[in-house]
DNA sequence: GACGCGTGTAACCGCTGCGATTACATGTTG
DNA sequence: CAACATGTAATCGCAGCGGTTACACGCGTC
């Protein structure tokens, strides 16, 4: 089974919710998604704490975007779902009395936190509003636009 | 227990072998990362085909660095030995009936891709020598200089 | 107010991946 | 030949995650 698709998950499911900006449940998230709606509770769970959706409980219940999809960068839901860093340093504390044990966890540290640094960088090139533009273009025969979006934002 | 960290644990290894130019057993190089000599030679022998490393079989045995450190690039590293890319996308096929399921693998896929790219630039910045004058540097009370690497390799 | 639908959350299952470990055949030097 | 180190297979234990079930709670509808 794929692992770690917590961040596609999240951003099917709010594009779903930036389409029927009427709201959806966590059913029908579900049924599109095609997994489970308790896993789709829990990412909206985490999603609802970011800021991105807002829900109403009860009968006729649902959730909502409560952002506009411009306003919602891809690094800002990578933070949002994503716990752990995608490097790992040394299960076991490195060997002290070695010249290298004993600082290449710093090294490695500096290192690891500029490459995740770059990754976020690079997600947060884009919106959920561009990957909303990009879904809905055509499978566009001729141009290769869709095939990259503005550029512009590069904080 | 941290997982994922066999990149780490190659650049720990690399560097090892790059200040021990005479080369090392796993034995010693197990005995500097603190883990099994039997994961130091799973990891040598990706090494070995990437082509950084070069073995001696039989009595006085070992590995041996057989590049320059400034010549190996840490993404060189990070594509060696680690084998899949940091996403995933859904476990089970999205909902085709969903305009959104339809299309937003192909979408994140994309996006995962520029990701990667950042990801892997990020560290293409810096070469095994990079790794080997910063952990040589000193504490350094005063200066800053050993924070950061010269950055003029972008290729 | 009772009903029904949907949410929130806990608990559990099964699978997968990975580091650690054991075991053993192979190869090379002295 | 003996000693030593490698290469590799097999296995173990643990952790994380997606999937699933179960159930209490909220809230419109009748």
């Amino acid at each position: 089974m794929a692992a770690n698709c917590r961040f596609a998950f999240a951003v099917h499911i709010l594009s779903v919710l930036a389409v029927h900006r009427e709201g959806a449940t966590s059913a029908q998230l579900a049924g599109s998604v095609n997994t489970n709606p308790v896993v789709v509770r829990r990412l909206l769970t985490t999603l609802r704490r970011a800021g991105f959706v807002c829900t109403k409980q009860g009968a006729r219940a649902g959730s909502r975007l409560c952002c506009e999809p411009s306003h919602i960068p891809l690094d800002a839901i990578y933070r949002a779902v994503e716990s752990a860093a995608s490097f790992s340093l040394h299960p076991h504390e490195p060997n002290q009395r070695c010249p290298v044990g004993r600082r290449i966890e710093l090294v490695l540290g500096e290192v690891f936190a500029s490459a995740q640094n770059a990754l976020e960088h690079a997600l947060a090139q884009r919106t959920l509003a561009d990957v909303l533009e990009t879904m809905s273009a055509p499978p566009n025969p001729k141009g290769k636009k869709s095939a990259h979006v503005s550029r512009d934002r590069s904080r």
